[in-house]
DNA sequence: TCCAAGAAACAGACTTGATTGTTTGTAAAA
DNA sequence: TTTTACAAACAATCAAGTCTGTTTCTTGGA
């Protein structure tokens, strides 16, 4: 696909093998968890052996939290991506908690569901996550804190209603595990939580902007 | 400590030790993680040997489900408990929300947090699971009904703002995991949340009761 | 430009350790 | 004496790390 010729440099080959092995990772960390992700099923689903995979990576630990971190930054270049356009058009607080609900109930954290136990026992993973996480905070709050600053809110407070939006959903996708099938439920809650956060970020609806994402069926 | 006695009926002592494995794997599952919780390891937490484990349960999966089952069924059984008393003195949503952030941040969400994923990827532990989580919120819902009658609330309103608040709570202990050490963080969003709570269900407070319940410090 | 070392990227076999389920043996209660 | 509760050795599996070998690219001098 991305090498048609015949000769790469070995930079390319190192960088696409790379991405390759964790792409799949992440792929088996939400389709088959974290228990069930070997260093040779990643190797065998990115296609390359596993003489390539430990070459890359100094073993196991150390793919995982490349791929969880890579994942992270993904979604953090997305939120800001959103914030600028969210920032230019004046959106509404209904598209900021669509979007959250949206990019967390995309693999996002699902993903997070399988490393957090590992994350809580073992100190030098969780050391080498915390950065990023900081970082994924820090997008959201660029979003938050323009809603703010137009509605006249505290930052703090709005800094508040983002991080209870935060953990709101991640509860909501964590009880999609034991309460699967039943998009009702999760589409009614979230409705719920949006008429809340607007009543704290009293602005005029700018427009009628297209907040009818549903939840996602589960 | 229980059988001081030496002649003890074969019921008793098989009770016993199951009882012994069983609360091993619980204390084994909090605090060294589903993954990093053998068989070996939980006999020997338990103080018995591997053969009785074997005794007594198929297999590691029939030990860890029948744990957490019994885990569950606990905090059943404490949820109906606080119910009555709730229900007898006319209590206000602030205790509840402290009731279930207490609940849910002594053990029973991190515990819960470690078998997710497996529950997520293991049809038959999820299957075996969900009778007794229903149960669970049966009893939640013996309480709210309760707060939602009393205050000529719609129990189905009612019903969401019980499930938000657990969505709540299950994601804010999330966070403990990669937002350690803050207590001021989770006990300023609890406030939040309980002010909110208070605005959808309009009761005049009987008593000032004392509902200053820390949330715990991470 | 061409051609050798040399280095980097990859492939695959091998070793070791841990864990699970199984089985055989023993003590205690029915 | 028969069954139940428990103990401990055994066998098989599996995955991670290590190591050795092969291919592909890079580099520097003729």
């Amino acid at each position: 696909m991305t090498g048609t010729g015949k000769r790469r440099s070995q930079k390319e080959r190192s960088a696409e093998t790379s991405t390759r092995l964790i792409n799949a990772t992440i792929d088996l960390l939400h389709d088959r968890g974290l228990v069930r992700t070997s260093t040779s099923e990643i190797a065998r689903a990115a296609g390359v052996s596993r003489g390539a995979l430990t070459h890359h990576f100094a073993g196991r630990e150390a793919i995982i939290s490349a791929s969880v971190a890579a994942m992270l930054s993904k979604a953090t270049r997305d939120l800001h991506r959103f914030a600028e356009t969210f920032i230019a058009r004046g959106g509404s607080s209904d598209e900021i908690v669509d979007y959250i609900w949206q990019m967390m109930d995309d693999r996002l954290f699902y993903v997070t569901m399988e490393y957090l136990p590992e994350a809580r026992h073992n100190p030098d993973f969780r050391a080498e996550l915390i950065p990023t996480v900081r970082d994924f905070h820090a997008g959201l709050d660029a979003i938050w804190t323009a809603l703010a600053t137009r509605a006249g809110v505290e930052p703090d407070h709005a800094r508040i209603v983002m991080n209870a939006t935060m953990c709101l959903v991640r509860g909501m996708i964590s009880q999609t595990v034991l309460r699967p099938n039943d998009p009702a439920y999760y589409r009614d809650m979230l409705a719920f939580w949006k008429q809340q956060v607007r009543q704290q970020f009293p602005i005029e609806a700018p427009s009628s902007h297209d907040s009818r994402l549903k939840a996602g069926a589960r």
